[in-house]
DNA sequence: TTGCATTTTTT
DNA sequence: AAAAATGCA
């Protein structure tokens, strides 16, 4: 006799290569479950763009489903909380699920395990990166600290495994718990124009992400390039796919490898997001916390001060003046995206030109990027800061202007930012300078020497 | 301990 | 050419 086995997802919304899926389907009838849960990661709930791409993920994920003769259960509130109940309560003999990193997510486990009981077994199975955080490390035992030597070690042991299948069928359970509507949780924004172009943008859940992967496979081969361009469409965008788990690492690497090409770099960008892993599993609180402390001290403004937060403002709303910078900050508003370049320049604009706290850019990010995730965003914005464990480049500080034109953004910046688009190169990358700065566009919020100066000043301060 | 290396840079 | 500190073998 085979008994109930409950299938708890989270961040893993994908039926093939989904090793937690599998192992469920070869013990017994099975019971998926998503909890839209907002206690457990406490400030760390999901942002807006995030809900926006979790509809519809769910909306995919549940049509998938029924196509193999099972369905998705929805409910919210705790999450540790419900699946034990529901596994109780169906007389479940296991859960599965894929581990995930967050901390909150990693205590929410250990919670689910006690709540469970001895009757009922909490299985967690690995599938979400290329290798399991943790376990790549140097040759003392000890978790690395820096991206090149972490890239050779697990580079070493690729490739990975042959993705799975997909189960031909999903055997169901006699009786399915009762689910809450998709519709009622209220995921999706008031605004129907974003919404609009959202849906234009981007196609969430596993048949979406497969065709980013298959457009992408031809490109891959000029990533070392095109990554830096963002007028051109060269890189994969599969960012949000890979973040809510629509498609596993290990397909994307060997849809990427083979037929003799170098695709190097991508791999390289690819495993970045286990390098993340590694570092919020050394650094849990990465995302709120300098990993180098003597940045405690650093002398950020106050954002007390409205100045300041009009400032902020500015940078949110792209009218800082640096269209490079505004191109970026709008895309982000209108498709909860920013080209990865891109992302690099208006995060070093805000910490050092504006000499604001990277956690405010970061939180900013968390709200309105589609792919936020916790280990990348932080990493990302801890490189940029200088604060992180992996560098100490504080006194690196991008130069917008130059940077717009040496990634050649004309086209990008003439498509985000349309009182510009007028403008010809090399003019549109800095119209203030040029004396074509058109009424509508702001001023720059502060000069580039003036803002590096006065970084490189506040930097100083901390050395000592 | 030593020596080499460090995602994307700047002037 | 310099910035500049610490990880890693």
């Amino acid at each position: 006799m085979t008994k109930i086995q409950i299938l708890w997802l989270r961040r893993d919304l994908r039926l093939s290569d989904q090793p937690a899926l599998m192992a469920a389907v070869q013990a017994g009838p099975v019971i998926p479950v998503y909890v839209l849960d907002d206690e457990t990661p406490k400030h760390r709930k999901m942002g807006g763009a995030s809900r926006w791409w979790l509809h519809h993920s769910l909306k995919a994920l549940d049509a998938r489903l029924r196509e193999k003769g099972s369905r998705l259960i929805l409910r919210s509130g705790n999450a540790a909380n419900i699946v034990a109940d529901i596994a109780h309560k169906a007389g479940a003999s296991a859960v599965h699920c894929i581990r995930h990193y967050e901390p909150w997510w990693r205590n929410a486990e250990k919670e689910l395990t006690v709540l469970l009981g001895n009757d009922v077994e909490l299985v967690r199975h690995d599938g979400n990166y290329l290798k399991r955080p943790g376990s790549i490390t140097t040759g003392s035992g000890d978790p690395y600290k820096i991206y090149t030597p972490f890239w050779k070690a697990l580079s070493a042991q690729m490739p990975p495994h042959e993705p799975a299948p997909v189960p031909q069928k999903i055997p169901a359970p006699d009786e399915w718990p009762v689910s809450h509507n998709l519709d009622d949780w209220g995921l999706l924004p008031t605004k129907p124009n974003w919404a609009g172009v959202m849906e234009q943008e981007w196609t969430p859940g596993e048949v979406g992400a497969r065709g980013r992967v298959d457009a992408f496979v031809d490109k891959a081969t000029q990533y070392d390039e095109g990554r830096n361009l963002p007028s051109r469409e060269l890189v994969s965008r599969l960012s949000p796919h890979l973040h809510f788990g629509e498609v596993s690492p290990a397909y994307v690497w060997h849809r990427m490898t083979g037929r003799g090409r170098d695709v190097t770099t991508y791999l390289k960008e690819l495993v970045w997001r286990d390098y993340a892993q590694n570092v919020i599993l050394q650094y849990p609180e990465y995302g709120g916390k300098n990993a180098r402390d003597k940045f405690d001290d650093f002398p950020w403004r106050d954002f007390r001060s409205s100045e300041v937060r009009y400032d902020f403002d500015r940078w949110t709303k792209g009218q800082t003046g640096y269209p490079i910078v505004d191109a970026g900050m709008r895309e982000l508003w209108a498709t909860g995206w920013m080209h990865n370049r891109v992302r690099m320049i208006a995060a070093s604009f805000l910490i050092k030109h504006l000499l604001i706290d990277w956690r405010k850019g970061e939180e900013w990010f968390w709200d309105t990027l589609c792919d936020a995730d916790y280990a990348s965003n932080s990493v990302n914005w801890q490189w940029v800061s200088g604060t992180g464990i992996d560098s100490n480049m504080f006194v690196r500080i991008m130069a917008p202007l130059s940077q717009s034109e040496k990634f050649d953004a004309g086209d990008y910046i003439r498509k985000w930012v349309p009182e510009l688009a007028d403008l010809d190169d090399p003019y549109i990358h800095d119209p203030e300078e040029f004396g074509r700065k058109p009424n509508g566009y702001p001023a720059k919020i502060v000069g580039h020497k003036q803002g590096r100066e006065r970084a490189l000043a506040a930097y100083k301060e901390i050395k000592g």
